[in-house]
DNA sequence: GACATCCATGTAGTAACGCTACACACTTCG
DNA sequence: CGAAGTGTGTAGCGTTACTACATGGATGTC
């Protein structure tokens, strides 16, 4: 029971195929195929079966991957606890996030972590409705997630998942709105409203639809945007009313789009990191985490303030 | 940090030597001096030192062994996942016991675990006061081991302590004795009686220095003896009388041994399996601890039903 | 239906790695 | 002082895990 070899099958419950494990552990797929040959040789069970061209896990395949992953867990751990002896929380960091999250939080938090001597962090930014979150987590140390409030839909895959924060998503109007003078909005206040929306796929999509129900009329989406930005626009030309993220909104255009909080609906939406458990282990990963959190609260803080 | 360096680490954490290591793990000293050698690159710090002729592990080294217990024990539990998946609790099980835990239990618990295929268990036994129990546990997969009541010496050094039974330690006396009509026997009651004691080193010195105090009055012990029938055939011979534990002693002549218990003092001893972390893992060792297990429980609800 | 494509998996051959065997330096003990 | 114990170097060898290349099967396309 090699752990080389037990990593390789986890890899492969997590990737599907072989040559995407070879690509990812930088080796030849041929060499993948024999070590896992070897470890089925020695659990005296098939863990893979061919379907189609490629080849999926049976059920035997998939409890050891489970239990691999466990291992590469305490061998991480093991690896942080020596970091944490030795103060040395050095290496690269990867870190993809979804736009507004990093416009919010890198600046400050990149700023911070440039201090610690040793550490790189590689930041990529991917609009998260073309990709499907927990799988950027094969591919990527940290993952900046959002989901709403309630579900976690990430829960049950194994994944470590550490909140960041919960932020409100307000009423985004123009400044010479009917409503504008209002200190908050309510779902029957926006009835015949034309909304400015994000593309389907989005979870926004399920907050218009909990004020359709809560002010029980339709809702109209003239536009489907998926950066803020646009949308923003829009509002500021009197096009529309939008979800607009409180913490994240542009703010270039001061005092001609206004915010106002949404009540009677459950609009927040969670900022999380989201890991693969035994990434989640490494000091350099940790010390990351923890910049991302502190610069969380600041942010939250200082919008605080403001209002 | 490669896993098979990390476990002669954790050998010579607790073997404290290299040959010793090379020995347990059928190596040449040479290729286990190799190893460390790596692993203390890669580490980064020196992990030991010389002292005399031997060598010894710095703070950080026996850091570094702690966290390679941690990994042991994961890839043990995975191992264990996996034989419980494949229900193939097969393998060699090492066992050493105090002489009379072996006779109480070991033949009832070897029946059954004789009804398990693949599974062998080795057994022998060694007198407790010779042997240091927590450094048996590098030589055994399990140590049967006893302690008094209360104070458990090997609970903060990493290992795992399964209790299996406490066994009171009752007064014997010939039949002819003064005390024979008694029900239960204090410390007032023997005061000026002659003892058939253990060697010094033996826990049941400890009792006997209670009994000491709580009567107010010094003990003689005649003779020394380490072998339980021999106490017993003294006691029976009407040289004096002695500690014996209640479910152990021989029976070999019925009614000329009288058990009294003692009140007053907390005449007990805890009857533990001692392993490794890691060994404790196992399913087969698993297995044999819940045998184990049923069998002292048996043993113990036999003899509360005979009284 | 032929063909290109994408898989996994065999078959050599090679490079790296960890081991043994042996020699050596050092400390302790009789 | 020598004998016996310790850990550690060096050379050589065997095993192992890799690459490079070839093969066979399944898929999708023109």
């Amino acid at each position: 029971m090699d752990v080389q070899r037990l990593e390789l099958l986890r890899e492969l419950a997590e990737r599907h195929s072989i040559t995407e494990v070879a690509r990812a552990t930088h080796r030849t797929p041929s060499a993948v195929s024999q070590q896992l040959k070897v470890l089925e040789r020695e659990a005296g069970l098939p863990l893979t079966e061919r379907s189609g061209r490629g080849l999926i896990l049976t059920d035997a395949g998939r409890a050891l991957a489970r239990s691999a992953t466990d291992v590469a867990v305490a061998l991480a751990r093991a690896r942080a606890v020596w970091d944490e002896f030795r103060n040395d929380a050095t290496g690269v960091v990867s870190l993809v996030t979804f736009p507004t999250a990093g416009e919010m939080l890198l600046p400050g938090a990149l700023k911070h972590l440039a201090e610690v001597p040793g550490l790189a962090v590689n930041c990529t930014d991917k609009d998260p409705e073309l990709s499907d979150f927990p799988a950027l987590t094969a591919e990527y140390d940290i993952v900046l997630a959002y989901s709403l409030r309630g579900q976690l839909p990430w829960g049950g895959r194994g994944l470590t998942v550490v909140p960041l924060m919960t932020e409100p998503l307000d009423v985004g109007l123009p400044a010479d709105h009917r409503l504008a003078s209002r200190s908050w909005i309510t779902p029957a206040d926006v009835i015949g409203e034309t909304w400015i929306g994000a593309p389907a796929g989005y979870p926004f999509e399920r907050i218009l639809h909990q004020i359709e129900q809560t002010a029980g009329s339709q809702i109209t989406v003239a536009q489907q945007f998926a950066d803020l930005r646009v949308i923003e626009a829009f509002v500021v030309a009197g096009l529309g009313i939008a979800l607009v993220p409180r913490y994240t909104w542009g703010g270039d255009q001061p005092g001609k789009l206004l915010l106002k909080p949404l009540r009677g609906v459950d609009a927040e939406r969670q900022i999380v990191a989201l890991m693969r458990p035994d990434r989640a282990e490494r000091l350099a990963v940790r010390t990351v985490l923890e910049v991302l959190r502190t610069e969380a609260a600041r942010v939250q803080a200082q919008h605080a303030l403001i209002t």
